[in-house]
This record gives C-alpha cells, sequence and structure tokens, in this order.
DNA sequence: TCGATGACAACAGATGCTGTCATCACCGCA
DNA sequence: TGCGGTGATGACAGCATCTGTTGTCATCGA
C-alpha cells in the first residue's frame, strides 16, 4: 500500500460510511471495506475491534466533556454542571454534513443504533466519574448525568434539523422544558 | 416433547442462565445451552433471534406500562402518567433471586449489557408513542420517556440492593430528587 | 383415515472475529 | 553502505454465530 495516501484509519471509516450508505449495513461484509480502503480484512481488525466501531471511533466527545466538568467553578450544582459541559459539545463535532451522514446509518441498522446507545451510556457514565470526583454520590451521579444525556439527545435531534439554532441554545431549551414537564 | 415437560422456551432460559452464571456468556455457546435443555443448535434460534435474547424474552414490562398509560386520566400531565404507571411495574417482576441473577450476568458482560441498554430504550419508544396517542408532541414525548427512564434506573437500582422499599416509593423518591436538582 | 400443521434434527454455508507466523518497508546507527 | 530492530501488513487456519433448506415424525381436525 502507497505511503502517500492518508491514514489507513481515516480511509476505512470513509469507506465505512460510503459502503453503508449503498448497500446498506448487514450487506457490505468488513472484508469489502477494508479492499475499498487498500486493506485486507486482517488488518481492518487491527484499527477497530468490530465491524460498527469504524462508524464510532473519531469521537473525542467524552473526554471534551469530562474536561469540561473538571474544569467547572466548584461551586455549581452538578446538574448546572454537566449542563454548560454540553453546551460546548459542538466544538468536537465534524461537519454537520457527516453527522447527519452518520445519523441517517446508524438510524437504519439496528446493530448499529445499539452501539450508538452504548456509546451514550459510556458518556454518560464518564460524565458521572467525573461528578463524583467534584463529590456527588454515585447513584445520584449517574442519575443526574443520565437525564442530562436525555437532554442533549433532545437538543442535538432539534440541532439537526435546524441548522439556525446554536446547540447551547438548544440545550437551555431542553431544560426548561424539563423544569417545566416535571413540576407538578 | 411430552405434554407434561415444562415448555422448550422455558428449560432454555433456565439452562442458558445457569451456564452463563458459571461459564461466563461468551464461553458458553448455542449448542451448550441446546444441549442442556434437550434441544439442538438449531432449534434454540427457533424459539430466540440471537444468543443474547435468551435472557430478555421472558418481561411483559413495556406492555404492562403502555397499558396503563393508556388507562391513565386524560387530565394527567405526561410525566405524571409514566411516573405513576412505573410505580406499578413491579407487578411484572418475577422474583427478587430471579432479577438479582440476570442483573449480575448482564453486568458481567458488555454484550449482555448493551441489549440490556436497547430493551429500555425500546420501552422508552413504547412508551413516547402511548404519549403521543394522548396528544404529546413525538419529540418531546420521546424526551419524557427518556427521563422517567432514568428514574426507573435509579429507582431499581436501589430496589435490588434495598428489599424493604416499595418499588412506587422508590420512583416518588427519584422524581423528588430530579426536580431538587433541576431548580436553580 | 387422510391431509395439514408444527416441532425438531441434520446439513451446508456466509460472515464476524481471533491467533499465529511470515514478510516487508522503514528507521537509526555503525 | 550495510545491519539489525520495529511496526505495519498479508496470508492462512480456525471457531462461533446465525441463516436457509429439507426430511421426518407426532399431533390434530375434518
Amino acid at each position: 500500500m502507497p505511503r502517500w495516501e492518508s491514514d489507513a484509519q481515516g480511509r476505512l471509516e470513509r469507506a465505512a460510511l460510503e459502503l453503508f450508505e449503498t448497500q446498506g449495513f448487514e450487506r457490505t461484509t468488513v472484508a469489502q471495506i477494508a479492499g475499498a480502503a487498500g486493506l485486507t480484512e486482517r488488518s481492518f481488525y487491527r484499527y477497530f475491534p468490530d465491524k460498527r466501531e469504524v462508524l464510532f471511533a473519531g469521537s473525542e466527545l467524552e473526554a471534551h466533556l469530562v474536561a469540561r466538568v473538571e474544569t467547572a467553578a466548584p461551586d455549581l450544582m452538578p446538574f448546572e454542571v454537566l449542563l454548560t459541559a454540553l453546551g460546548t459539545a459542538d466544538e468536537v463535532f465534524r461537519s454537520r454534513e457527516f453527522l447527519l451522514r452518520r445519523v441517517k446509518v446508524i438510524a437504519a441498522n439496528p446493530a448499529l443504533a445499539e452501539r450508538d446507545l452504548i456509546k451514550l451510556a459510556d458518556v454518560a457514565g464518564a460524565l458521572a466519574r467525573a461528578l463524583e470526583r467534584r463529590g456527588v454520590e454515585p447513584g445520584e451521579a449517574r442519575f443526574i448525568a443520565d437525564v442530562v444525556i436525555a437532554i442533549a439527545r433532545r437538543a442535538t435531534s432539534r440541532w439537526l434539523a435546524d441548522p439556525a439554532a446554536t446547540l447551547s441554545e438548544l440545550i437551555a431549551q431542553a431544560a426548561a422544558e424539563l423544569r417545566e414537564a416535571v413540576t407538578p
């Protein structure tokens, strides 16, 4: 394989997204992805632990959010800490076009939707541990993190459909919606 | 299979739980489960679409909750509807001993944890659709359902650790905790 | 009694994923 | 210029999951 080509991982990710879009996830084999990227099937598994992960490896969202939590003002309430961290999440997103293609592919396949869910749950777990380091009790930390992830889903869903709004606006809007809903 | 024997599906479920406990999920093959239940590997797949599902097939939780939502008083707020439905969820749970064994097996394996998450997400989706039938806008319905599922996780986690408390008490407690957390 | 139905076994095959070893390009260094 | 080390890759073998298909047997209803 020529060395002047860009890195193998990026080629695999692009080839996989392309193939998943045209053929569907299940109908494309790992050998096809690897072949389109100029590698062998075995080499694919050197870059990604399994076939699904090729769509999820690039994100640095978790590290970004955790860093924001760790540098948040000490007197902030846990919920507010996560909310303000979330408001800056668009800093690590790739282009909206890429996100939309990815979302469509994921939504079209149950196995990928599963992986997406567990990735979000991983983020929730990391956020919960970050809260624990601020002194929040573990059970409550996980609870608040789960709720904030729900807010994130609500906000990003609107964000993908409405390019005009900023993510932090939509986060605040979802939080207000939640307060409204839970108030008797 | 003789009629006086218990059904094949139940035998497969029990054999699988047993084997997963002693050998771990990955190290037990479908052929082993089927063999322990007196069936062939091929027959296993007539009862369950895949190996993981043998641990998740029995639950009628979703149908129970949806039924509760559909018979709820029309003037209740969406959040309250789901909360009161959740409070009756213990009516469809099996024995605590069975639940604990199951939880341990699931927690010990990432693939099973994934499936557990997606099952909860399925419940959230069903609850959201039930809310839509009451006139709630789809995006908000899903949002509220996700939040209520977070409440459910918080409550059941406490419930498994504390046999004394009732589930509906713990649900109300988690809801109060949420109101407290989101109030500025 | 006969035909339909359903449960099951048996077999073949595609695919995901892993372990192992050989190979080759490149690197620093003498 | 040549040498050895290192890391990436290819080649190959193998196991397990899951699917499609077919044949057999028991059961059930007309």
